[in-house]
DNA sequence: GTCCTTGCAAAACATTTGCAGCACC
DNA sequence: GGTGCTGCAAATGTTTTGCAAGGAC
Protein backbone atom coordinates (compact mmCIF):
# COMPACT_ATOMS: atom_id res chain seq x y z
CA UNK A 1 0.00 0.00 0.00
CA UNK A 2 2.91 2.30 1.09
CA UNK A 3 4.82 0.72 -2.06
CA UNK A 4 2.11 1.26 -4.51
CA UNK A 5 1.77 5.11 -3.20
CA UNK A 6 5.63 5.37 -2.94
CA UNK A 7 6.07 3.46 -6.61
CA UNK A 8 3.02 5.82 -8.58
CA UNK A 9 4.72 9.28 -6.94
CA UNK A 10 8.17 8.50 -8.48
CA UNK A 11 6.23 7.57 -11.87
CA UNK A 12 4.44 10.94 -11.60
CA UNK A 13 7.66 12.88 -10.41
CA UNK A 14 9.70 11.32 -13.38
CA UNK A 15 6.73 11.90 -15.99
CA UNK A 16 6.89 15.62 -15.32
CA UNK A 17 10.41 16.09 -15.87
CA UNK A 18 11.64 15.79 -11.38
CA UNK A 19 14.44 14.27 -10.40
CA UNK A 20 13.84 11.04 -8.04
CA UNK A 21 16.64 12.71 -4.69
CA UNK A 22 17.00 11.29 -1.53
CA UNK A 23 15.51 14.21 0.20
CA UNK A 24 12.12 13.86 -1.75
CA UNK A 25 11.54 9.86 -1.13
CA UNK A 26 12.15 10.75 2.47
CA UNK A 27 9.39 13.09 2.51
CA UNK A 28 6.95 11.03 0.32
CA UNK A 29 7.77 8.11 1.86
CA UNK A 30 7.19 9.76 5.34
CA UNK A 31 3.76 11.19 4.36
CA UNK A 32 2.93 7.80 3.20
CA UNK A 33 3.29 6.34 6.74
CA UNK A 34 2.48 9.23 8.62
CA UNK A 35 -1.50 8.54 9.68
CA UNK A 36 -1.99 11.76 10.64
CA UNK A 37 -1.76 15.58 9.12
CA UNK A 38 1.76 16.49 9.80
CA UNK A 39 3.17 20.14 9.10
CA UNK A 40 6.55 20.99 7.38
CA UNK A 41 8.27 20.93 11.18
CA UNK A 42 6.87 17.46 12.35
CA UNK A 43 7.42 16.41 8.57
CA UNK A 44 11.02 17.91 8.79
CA UNK A 45 11.72 16.58 12.41
CA UNK A 46 10.17 12.90 11.62
CA UNK A 47 12.63 12.57 9.01
CA UNK A 48 15.89 13.84 10.46
CA UNK A 49 16.59 10.43 12.12
CA UNK A 50 16.67 8.61 8.61
CA UNK A 51 17.68 12.08 6.69
CA UNK A 52 20.18 14.17 9.02
CA UNK A 53 21.32 16.58 6.71
CA UNK A 54 17.91 17.93 5.42
CA UNK A 55 16.93 21.38 5.69
CA UNK A 56 13.81 23.07 6.19
CA UNK A 57 13.72 24.59 2.87
CA UNK A 58 13.53 21.83 1.31
CA UNK A 59 10.83 20.70 2.67
CA UNK A 60 9.22 23.46 2.18
CA UNK A 61 9.81 23.18 -1.53
CA UNK A 62 9.28 20.02 -1.34
CA UNK A 63 5.51 19.58 -0.20
CA UNK A 64 4.98 22.58 -2.66
CA UNK A 65 6.05 20.13 -5.20
CA UNK A 66 3.96 17.31 -4.35
CA UNK A 67 1.02 19.65 -4.35
CA UNK A 68 1.07 21.06 -7.66
CA UNK A 69 2.26 16.77 -8.72
CA UNK A 70 -1.26 16.43 -6.14
CA UNK A 71 0.70 13.48 -4.76
CA UNK A 72 -0.31 15.48 -1.58
CA UNK A 73 -3.26 17.46 -0.28
CA UNK A 74 -3.00 20.17 2.14
CA UNK A 75 -5.30 20.06 5.04
CA UNK A 76 -6.52 24.06 5.84
CA UNK A 77 -7.63 23.80 9.89
CA UNK A 78 -8.69 27.26 11.72
CA UNK A 79 -5.83 29.03 13.59
CA UNK A 80 -3.42 26.42 12.75
CA UNK A 81 -0.07 26.48 10.19
CA UNK A 82 -0.85 24.50 7.00
CA UNK A 83 -0.61 20.64 7.19
CA UNK A 84 -0.71 17.52 4.39
CA UNK A 85 -1.53 14.11 4.12
CA UNK A 86 -0.99 11.94 1.23
CA UNK A 87 -3.73 11.76 -1.45
CA UNK A 88 -4.66 8.05 -1.72
CA UNK A 89 -6.28 7.60 -4.93
CA UNK A 90 -10.12 7.52 -4.24
CA UNK A 91 -9.86 8.95 -0.74
CA UNK A 92 -12.14 11.75 -0.56
CA UNK A 93 -13.20 12.68 3.02
CA UNK A 94 -13.30 15.88 5.15
CA UNK A 95 -11.84 17.11 9.21
CA UNK A 96 -13.56 17.38 11.73
CA UNK A 97 -12.03 18.86 14.43
CA UNK A 98 -11.68 18.08 18.22
CA UNK A 99 -11.98 22.29 19.83
CA UNK A 100 -11.02 20.80 23.47
CA UNK A 101 -7.70 18.40 22.73
CA UNK A 102 -7.52 18.78 19.17
CA UNK A 103 -7.79 15.92 17.96
CA UNK A 104 -8.58 15.58 13.90
CA UNK A 105 -10.73 12.81 12.97
CA UNK A 106 -11.55 12.18 8.98
CA UNK A 107 -14.75 11.21 7.68
CA UNK A 108 -15.76 9.97 4.35
CA UNK A 109 -19.41 10.19 2.84
CA UNK A 110 -19.42 12.94 0.71
CA UNK A 111 -22.68 13.93 -0.69
CA UNK A 112 -21.64 17.34 -1.82
CA UNK A 113 -21.73 16.77 -5.26
CA UNK A 114 -25.27 17.81 -6.15
CA UNK A 115 -24.67 20.72 -3.74
CA UNK A 116 -22.00 22.04 -5.55
CA UNK A 117 -23.89 22.13 -9.11
CA UNK A 118 -26.15 24.02 -7.78
CA UNK A 119 -23.84 26.51 -6.03
CA UNK A 120 -22.01 26.71 -9.50
CA UNK A 121 -25.29 27.03 -11.55
CA UNK A 122 -26.32 30.21 -8.99
CA UNK A 123 -22.78 31.62 -8.85
CA UNK A 124 -21.70 30.80 -12.63
CA UNK A 125 -18.14 29.52 -10.96
CA UNK A 126 -16.68 26.62 -12.18
CA UNK A 127 -15.84 24.47 -8.55
CA UNK A 128 -12.88 22.55 -8.67
CA UNK A 129 -12.46 21.65 -5.11
CA UNK A 130 -13.99 21.92 -2.02
CA UNK A 131 -12.92 20.96 1.58
CA UNK A 132 -15.15 21.00 4.80
CA UNK A 133 -14.16 20.96 8.45
CA UNK A 134 -16.57 20.74 11.27
CA UNK A 135 -15.01 21.57 14.75
CA UNK A 136 -16.52 20.57 18.00
CA UNK A 137 -16.04 18.07 20.95
CA UNK A 138 -15.03 14.47 20.53
CA UNK A 139 -16.32 11.88 22.59
CA UNK A 140 -13.27 11.40 24.89
CA UNK A 141 -13.74 14.91 25.52
CA UNK A 142 -17.59 14.86 25.99
CA UNK A 143 -17.25 12.33 29.03
CA UNK A 144 -14.13 12.32 30.52
CA UNK A 145 -11.36 15.61 29.81
CA UNK A 146 -8.32 14.96 27.75
CA UNK A 147 -5.76 17.64 27.90
CA UNK A 148 -5.37 19.57 24.39
CA UNK A 149 -2.23 18.35 22.29
CA UNK A 150 -1.11 18.44 18.71
CA UNK A 151 -0.14 14.93 18.69
CA UNK A 152 -3.23 14.17 17.33
CA UNK A 153 -3.67 16.29 14.30
CA UNK B 1 -27.60 48.41 10.19
CA UNK B 2 -24.44 49.30 10.96
CA UNK B 3 -25.62 51.42 13.47
CA UNK B 4 -27.78 48.26 14.91
CA UNK B 5 -24.32 46.05 14.84
CA UNK B 6 -22.81 49.02 16.45
CA UNK B 7 -25.15 48.63 19.35
CA UNK B 8 -25.25 45.19 19.73
CA UNK B 9 -21.37 44.77 20.08
CA UNK B 10 -21.05 47.71 22.81
CA UNK B 11 -24.14 45.65 24.40
CA UNK B 12 -21.74 42.31 24.24
CA UNK B 13 -18.68 44.24 25.03
CA UNK B 14 -20.37 45.73 28.56
CA UNK B 15 -21.93 42.60 29.42
CA UNK B 16 -18.81 41.23 29.62
CA UNK B 17 -17.16 43.41 31.40
CA UNK B 18 -14.55 44.73 28.92
CA UNK B 19 -14.29 48.69 28.29
CA UNK B 20 -15.97 50.77 25.33
CA UNK B 21 -12.46 52.17 23.80
CA UNK B 22 -11.78 54.36 20.80
CA UNK B 23 -9.60 51.80 18.97
CA UNK B 24 -12.43 48.76 19.45
CA UNK B 25 -14.69 51.09 18.35
CA UNK B 26 -13.11 52.14 15.58
CA UNK B 27 -12.06 48.13 14.39
CA UNK B 28 -15.72 47.54 15.40
CA UNK B 29 -17.38 49.79 12.68
CA UNK B 30 -14.69 49.39 10.40
CA UNK B 31 -15.82 45.32 10.16
CA UNK B 32 -19.48 46.52 9.74
CA UNK B 33 -18.67 48.86 6.89
CA UNK B 34 -16.39 46.39 5.13
CA UNK B 35 -17.93 44.54 2.84
CA UNK B 36 -15.46 42.07 2.24
CA UNK B 37 -12.82 39.81 4.21
CA UNK B 38 -10.22 41.92 5.18
CA UNK B 39 -7.14 40.37 6.79
CA UNK B 40 -5.63 42.12 10.12
CA UNK B 41 -3.13 44.06 8.08
CA UNK B 42 -5.94 45.23 6.03
CA UNK B 43 -8.30 46.51 8.86
CA UNK B 44 -4.88 48.20 10.11
CA UNK B 45 -4.05 50.29 7.45
CA UNK B 46 -8.08 51.05 7.04
CA UNK B 47 -8.64 52.76 10.46
CA UNK B 48 -5.43 54.68 10.67
CA UNK B 49 -6.94 57.07 8.42
CA UNK B 50 -9.41 57.59 11.67
CA UNK B 51 -7.55 56.75 14.39
CA UNK B 52 -3.62 57.10 13.51
CA UNK B 53 -2.06 56.58 16.58
CA UNK B 54 -3.48 52.63 16.80
CA UNK B 55 -0.81 50.02 16.51
CA UNK B 56 -1.20 46.49 14.78
CA UNK B 57 -0.58 44.82 18.34
CA UNK B 58 -3.93 46.46 19.13
CA UNK B 59 -5.93 45.42 15.82
CA UNK B 60 -4.87 41.51 16.84
CA UNK B 61 -5.78 41.62 20.24
CA UNK B 62 -9.20 42.96 19.40
CA UNK B 63 -10.02 40.62 16.77
CA UNK B 64 -9.09 38.37 19.18
CA UNK B 65 -11.62 39.67 21.67
CA UNK B 66 -14.12 39.85 19.34
CA UNK B 67 -13.96 36.58 17.86
CA UNK B 68 -14.06 35.42 21.44
CA UNK B 69 -17.31 37.37 21.71
CA UNK B 70 -18.88 36.06 18.27
CA UNK B 71 -19.18 39.58 17.34
CA UNK B 72 -16.57 38.84 14.57
CA UNK B 73 -16.00 35.63 12.61
CA UNK B 74 -12.49 34.02 10.67
CA UNK B 75 -12.65 33.55 7.06
CA UNK B 76 -9.71 30.54 6.79
CA UNK B 77 -8.83 30.59 3.50
CA UNK B 78 -5.60 28.07 1.59
CA UNK B 79 -2.74 30.16 1.27
CA UNK B 80 -3.64 32.92 3.02
CA UNK B 81 -3.46 34.55 6.59
CA UNK B 82 -6.79 34.57 8.54
CA UNK B 83 -9.69 36.90 7.42
CA UNK B 84 -12.16 38.40 9.39
CA UNK B 85 -16.05 39.34 8.73
CA UNK B 86 -18.62 40.87 10.77
CA UNK B 87 -21.24 38.13 12.25
CA UNK B 88 -24.46 39.09 11.17
CA UNK B 89 -27.16 37.83 13.37
CA UNK B 90 -28.81 34.78 10.83
CA UNK B 91 -26.19 35.45 8.39
CA UNK B 92 -24.66 32.05 7.75
CA UNK B 93 -22.88 31.55 4.67
CA UNK B 94 -20.09 29.81 2.81
CA UNK B 95 -16.91 31.45 0.38
CA UNK B 96 -16.55 30.59 -2.82
CA UNK B 97 -12.71 31.09 -4.29
CA UNK B 98 -11.51 31.93 -7.31
CA UNK B 99 -8.20 30.89 -7.95
CA UNK B 100 -7.53 32.84 -10.88
CA UNK B 101 -8.05 36.02 -9.57
CA UNK B 102 -8.45 35.76 -6.01
CA UNK B 103 -12.30 37.20 -5.83
CA UNK B 104 -13.94 35.60 -2.98
CA UNK B 105 -17.68 35.19 -3.53
CA UNK B 106 -20.27 34.45 -0.63
CA UNK B 107 -23.24 31.97 -1.26
CA UNK B 108 -25.98 31.18 1.39
CA UNK B 109 -28.24 28.22 1.35
CA UNK B 110 -26.46 25.85 3.78
CA UNK B 111 -28.28 22.48 3.63
CA UNK B 112 -25.63 20.93 5.80
CA UNK B 113 -27.43 20.69 8.89
CA UNK B 114 -29.35 17.06 8.43
CA UNK B 115 -25.70 15.77 6.83
CA UNK B 116 -23.73 17.30 10.38
CA UNK B 117 -26.08 15.47 12.48
CA UNK B 118 -25.63 12.32 10.26
CA UNK B 119 -21.43 12.98 11.00
CA UNK B 120 -22.22 13.69 14.76
CA UNK B 121 -23.91 10.03 15.00
CA UNK B 122 -20.88 7.97 13.05
CA UNK B 123 -18.03 9.80 14.84
CA UNK B 124 -19.90 10.68 18.31
CA UNK B 125 -18.97 14.47 17.94
CA UNK B 126 -20.52 17.05 19.09
CA UNK B 127 -20.03 19.51 16.16
CA UNK B 128 -20.63 23.20 16.95
CA UNK B 129 -19.52 25.13 13.69
CA UNK B 130 -18.56 24.10 9.88
CA UNK B 131 -16.80 25.62 7.49
CA UNK B 132 -17.17 24.67 3.68
CA UNK B 133 -14.91 26.58 1.05
CA UNK B 134 -14.80 25.95 -2.20
CA UNK B 135 -12.54 26.58 -5.15
CA UNK B 136 -12.36 26.85 -8.98
CA UNK B 137 -12.81 30.02 -11.51
CA UNK B 138 -15.25 32.60 -11.41
CA UNK B 139 -17.67 33.71 -14.06
CA UNK B 140 -15.11 36.19 -15.41
CA UNK B 141 -12.24 34.05 -15.23
CA UNK B 142 -13.73 31.94 -17.41
CA UNK B 143 -14.61 34.17 -20.07
CA UNK B 144 -12.15 36.75 -20.46
CA UNK B 145 -9.77 37.08 -17.84
CA UNK B 146 -8.84 39.12 -15.00
CA UNK B 147 -5.32 39.53 -13.24
CA UNK B 148 -5.16 37.81 -9.39
CA UNK B 149 -5.23 41.31 -7.12
CA UNK B 150 -6.38 40.92 -3.57
CA UNK B 151 -9.17 43.48 -3.74
CA UNK B 152 -11.93 41.14 -3.83
CA UNK B 153 -11.13 38.96 -0.85
C1' DG C 1 -7.84 55.31 42.34
C1' DT C 2 -7.91 50.88 40.19
C1' DC C 3 -7.69 47.94 36.60
C1' DC C 4 -7.95 47.31 31.91
C1' DT C 5 -6.08 48.74 27.49
C1' DT C 6 -2.85 50.57 24.52
C1' DG C 7 1.38 51.57 21.75
C1' DC C 8 5.87 50.47 21.16
C1' DA C 9 9.59 47.48 20.55
C1' DA C 10 11.36 43.09 20.71
C1' DA C 11 10.65 38.31 20.24
C1' DA C 12 8.80 34.32 18.24
C1' DC C 13 7.31 31.75 14.42
C1' DA C 14 6.36 30.39 9.72
C1' DT C 15 7.73 30.75 5.19
C1' DT C 16 10.48 32.35 1.15
C1' DT C 17 14.51 33.55 -1.30
C1' DG C 18 19.43 33.97 -3.00
C1' DC C 19 23.25 31.66 -3.72
C1' DA C 20 27.21 28.60 -3.86
C1' DG C 21 28.24 23.81 -4.12
C1' DC C 22 26.91 19.18 -5.29
C1' DA C 23 24.89 15.48 -7.90
C1' DC C 24 23.06 13.48 -11.68
C1' DC C 25 22.19 12.69 -16.35
C1' DG D 1 29.46 20.30 -18.55
C1' DG D 2 24.97 22.01 -17.95
C1' DT D 3 20.86 21.82 -15.29
C1' DG D 4 18.35 21.01 -11.42
C1' DC D 5 18.37 20.14 -6.38
C1' DT D 6 19.97 21.04 -1.83
C1' DG D 7 21.53 23.19 2.51
C1' DC D 8 22.57 27.25 4.62
C1' DA D 9 21.73 31.78 5.99
C1' DA D 10 19.40 35.85 5.49
C1' DA D 11 15.15 38.15 4.48
C1' DT D 12 10.23 38.49 4.87
C1' DG D 13 5.77 38.43 6.74
C1' DT D 14 2.70 37.50 10.43
C1' DT D 15 1.47 37.12 15.08
C1' DT D 16 2.60 37.31 20.08
C1' DT D 17 4.50 39.18 24.23
C1' DG D 18 6.45 42.33 27.95
C1' DC D 19 6.11 46.51 29.75
C1' DA D 20 5.43 51.30 31.02
C1' DA D 21 2.17 54.95 30.28
C1' DG D 22 -2.55 56.40 29.60
C1' DG D 23 -7.58 56.01 29.82
C1' DA D 24 -12.30 54.20 31.17
C1' DC D 25 -15.24 53.50 34.82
Amino acid sequence: MEREFLAAAKKELRKQGYKLTGPRLAIISYLARDKGHPAVQQIYDGIRSEYPGIGVATVYRTVDLLLELGIVRAVTIKNNCPRYEANWPGDHHHHLVCKSCGRVTEFGSCNFQFIMEEIEKVTRYKIEEHSLEAYGLCSQCLSGSSPYSTDNI
